[in-house]
DNA sequence: AACAACCTTAGAGTATAGTCTATAGTTGAT
DNA sequence: ATCAACTATAGACTATACTCTAAGGTTGTT
């Protein structure tokens, strides 16, 4: 598909998924035999990609993470070995953010207290 | 306490809590006695603040947001129903924020699964 | 052939959150 | 009195992540 049809189905603007094709998070290719033209074509591995790209945007990674972890998912840069290191990083990441959200949990239900019963 | 105390207490540096001063987050206060000078003055609640503000950051929260928690928390601004509305809404956000983490590590978990069976 | 609706690249502009520099005044110790 | 070490304000600069504009080429329908 080119790039307005992948737009329109990960809700990513052309421009953002151009920003993201230029940040080497993604990569689209050109058809050799074709010559009148050098349209970019993307597959269904790009439309996942792209979803995993905002889902890991949500949750606070970089797009420099972001490539990481793809490039340790879905390319050959790396060794198996170094691949499930850069994994294992950003599974502990996940676990120090999940830890800092379920504390900023507890103090703003504190907050709260404070607020419901007249001390702030 | 002045600027280059509470930065040594909070690990801030004074550019920072310079710049968190002028968005609003926090406020020092001038010490009408003292002609001579205009520096600024800082109490504990600061100190507190600050380390609020730090950890609300790691979690995602932005300046606006932070300011606004800060607001429903210790300021006369907003009244009660406003100030819980408000807690209310960050709590929510939180409990979004913790459910895409928890799937943000089951794709990652999968990633590394795929990794280990050599499926990519 | 003409036109809308696409495609490309390059580069400018925006928002957020700092970070740094310059300039000038103040304080406290020697 | 002088000097280091502080203080303040204003504004320039940086990084990240977009977002938009301009200029030009292509495709497909009428």
């Amino acid at each position: 598909m080119l790039i307005n049809e992948l737009s329109k189905k990960t809700g990513l603007s052309t421009h953002t998924i151009r920003f993201y094709e230029k940040s080497g998070l993604i990569e689209g290719k050109q058809d050799a035999t074709v010559k009148s033209n050098n349209y970019f074509h993307y597959d269904e591995v790009i439309v996942e990609k792209l979803e995993f790209i905002s889902d890991a945007k949500s949750v606070g990674f970089t797009i420099k993470e972001i490539g990481q972890i793809l490039d340790a998912w879905y390319n050959n840069k790396f060794t198996k070995t170094q691949k499930l290191e850069i994994l294992d990083e950003k599974l502990i990441s996940l676990e120090q953010k999940l830890k800092e959200i379920k504390e900023m949990k507890q103090q703003i239900l504190k907050f709260k207290e404070d607020v419901l019963n007249d001390r702030c």
